[in-house]
DNA sequence: GCGACAG
DNA sequence: ATCTTGTCGC
């Protein structure tokens, strides 16, 4: 039996990643390379990507789903199945604040939602969102009573330019194995070209320029020094994460792929993995798409304004 | 100085 | 992220 542990609250042991409005941009980076230091990037999960398949995509066209709390009973099919966590955001501008949601899945089933209302205290600044949304998403994960085995944040991990985006600040803190899901590249650069990609395909993302490198963080990369020099141009860049073509109609060349890292705790090999069992048959992930609406709602719940 | 930049 | 209707294409 697991017990509704909820989230190991090591948050509060680590509010230097936390928002301050009073800290400095270069005090936020220094706290970011620290953070990147104490990341793992090598595959220490329990678990692989079958064990978080989906195999179908769940109907939103007459609300989400409910939650299924006797998912998680001893009778369930899969007892051993992992808690995997979705979590993302929405946003009341008028009011600067945001209404994170994360939902918690297992066997594919949901067996719970959480929410949070936090307010804003730092403005969104590229290669610093997680001190803006970082704090939101872990009010949601407090809110959680199920323990999470592994969690899908939207944003990036380590396709970062100090290595640290906000899937590997959330996992840090929460010592979870992340993942992170963007919709957009951040920095660093594809092996190939993206576009025009059957629903499958995937490149890796390589440090580029504006990736700075980590000190011991970097042992991870394939091959030896013997094969420097006999290899493609740029095959000794370190692998960030994936590109990954989640979704495509047949005839079109219309859908972006997605920017898929390791945040903490995963290799980026093994996060396209997972997101890519993960994926049912929509550009997101289930976890993202199911949190995505499940924040719409509750800010709809809240109300246009005040 | 210019460019580029998750949500 | 958010402001927003219809509309082009599978």
């Amino acid at each position: 039996m697991s017990p509704p542990a909820g989230i190991d609250t090591d948050a509060l042991a680590r509010p230097e990643f936390l928002p301050d409005p009073d800290r400095s941009r270069k005090e936020m980076e220094s706290l970011q390379r620290e953070l990147a230091a104490s990341a793992t990037f090598v595959d220490d999960l329990g678990f692989g990507p079958d064990a978080v398949a989906f195999d179908e995509p769940a109907d939103l066209s007459a609300g989400l789903p409910p939650a299924r709390t006797e998912a998680l009973g001893e009778l369930d099919a899969n007892p051993d199945a992992p808690v995997v966590v979705g979590v993302d955001q929405a946003f009341r501008p008028e009011r600067d604040e945001a209404v994170s949601a994360a939902v918690a899945f297992r066997g594919g089933r949901v067996v719970e939602y959480a929410e949070a209302v936090t307010p804003l205290s730092i403005p969104y600044v590229p290669g610093l969102l997680a001190f803006r949304e970082g704090e939101p998403m872990l009010a949601a994960l407090e809110d959680l009573s199920v323990a999470p085995d592994f969690l899908v944040c939207d944003g990036s991990g380590r396709i970062h330019f100090r290595q640290a985006g906000i899937a590997t600040h959330i996992g840090v803190i929460c010592d979870l194995p992340s993942v992170g899901v963007a919709k957009s590249l951040l920095c660093g650069e594809p092996d190939e070209p993206v576009g025009e990609r059957p629903e499958g395909w995937s490149t890796p993302i390589r440090a580029d320029d504006s990736v700075e490198r980590v000190g011991g963080l970097d042992e991870d990369r394939t091959g030896d020094d013997a094969d420097v020099g006999t290899d493609p141009p740029g095959t000794d860049l370190p692998v960030v994460g994936h590109a990954y073509q989640s979704r495509q109609y047949p005839n079109s060349r219309r859908v972006n792929p997605l920017y898929v890292s390791p945040g903490h705790r995963v290799s980026p090999e093994t996060a396209v993995d997972l997101v890519a069992a993960l994926c049912a048959g929509y550009k997101l992930p289930e976890p993202t798409r199911l949190a995505d609406a499940h924040a719409d709602r509750v800010k709809r719940r809240l109300g246009g304004d005040e």
